[in-house]
DNA sequence: GTCTATATCGGGATAGAC
DNA sequence: GTCTATCCCGATATAGAC
């Protein structure tokens, strides 16, 4: 199962685990090198300091989270069934993997700038998929309406109880096994939620 | 303006302050005496450590959320109104004050165990509004769901905006005009797609 | 490339004078 | 109750031998 790894892979790996439990702040480069097996000074060498460690993590981290959203949103699907993919596929991921989203948030506290930079320096282009969400709203469901409010009500209900976990685990008592299943019912009532949304807004007069 | 405070009074304010931008461990003792006035032993003096300066903090901060929500969804209101109210309120309040969200989440993830402790001692009575949704979701809309996650969607919607705010200002490239633009329109654009979502159910065939 | 040892500094906390 | 001075530790970073 060990794959035999460089020094540099290595240090990636026990960085990209320490990272994303305890961001940028919470992390000891101590730790970083005990759990890859050698030694701080090492860890020097290779990356010159722990800034540099750190946004070479963020950078691949928030990568996967972002060419997977690109890659369904400008798919050809229609936009129902799109929506349906990618709540699906985000729920399952994000509550699997929810030290990713921990991290995220977390970098956007503790290092709003470079934040900003990272986010510049990968082209998302938003505009794109705006544009397409936009298309296919008033194609296929008559509706002319502000993408983006859309897409952030999308990317709430997916996202947010992850978000929210610790938060919503105390204050509803509720078990991890109970949390776990809360998850999985999710990946049905998100998409029929927004679903139902959408169409009523057909005899409704519309906003903005 | 300027009230005539105590010291005990001025250092709180200033820690409040400080630990909201900043979070427990961005935070810096000095900058807080610095803030209030005074000096750091001072600050030992009336509270032990930055750990129980940080506690007085959050319980109080934390405190000030629930209660209003507390507040809106044990009234008497019908359920449609009361979630317009509940949702338009806490866009402005969030929108307005947003390091409480960022300042909750933060101590989230950096004192989890702390946390946990908090809210069991602040008595939320969680149980308490899930019935009272459930029923007035029965009674009337005619729906037979499970009230967490409709509450769930609820909060999301209002909270995940301004919780993301920073990512979705890099991303769209939106400037801190359009930014307040989007928040006004989202107490209107919030309660109408929950609403439509809601009524939407009445010719579908129910989940959970 | 990898190690041990150490420099350096920031920051929480305390001692003790006034 | 408020201050100055200082302790002390933890953590990043570097020097230098092998």
């Amino acid at each position: 199962m060990e794959s035999p790894q460089n020094t540099e892979e290595k240090i990636l790996d026990a960085a990209r685990q320490v990272f994303h439990q305890k961001g940028f702040n919470g992390t000891r480069m101590q730790e970083i090198a005990n759990l890859a097996g050698i030694n701080k000074a090492l860890l020097h060498y290779y990356f010159r300091n722990k800034e540099s460690l750190f946004e070479k993590v963020f950078n691949e981290t928030f990568a996967r989270i972002t060419s997977k959203m690109k890659e369904i949103f400008l798919s050809d699907m229609a936009l129902l069934p799109k929506i349906e993919n990618f709540v699906h596929f985000y729920i399952h991921f994000i509550s699997h993997h929810s030290y990713v989203v921990h991290f995220i948030i977390n970098a956007m506290y503790e290092k709003p700038e470079q934040l900003r930079e990272i986010i510049v320096k990968q082209n998302i282009l938003p505009e794109l998929f705006l544009e397409k969400i936009r298309k296919q709203l008033k194609d296929e469901i008559g509706l002319e309406i502000d993408p983006l409010h859309i897409y952030v009500n999308i990317l709430a209900l997916a996202i947010f109880p992850v978000v929210a976990k610790p938060l919503l685990q105390s204050i509803f008592s509720l078990s991890d096994d109970r949390m776990a299943q809360f998850f999985e019912e999710r990946k049905q009532i998100v998409p029929t939620f927004i679903s139902n949304a959408l169409q009523g807004y057909e005899k409704s007069t519309n906003v903005v």
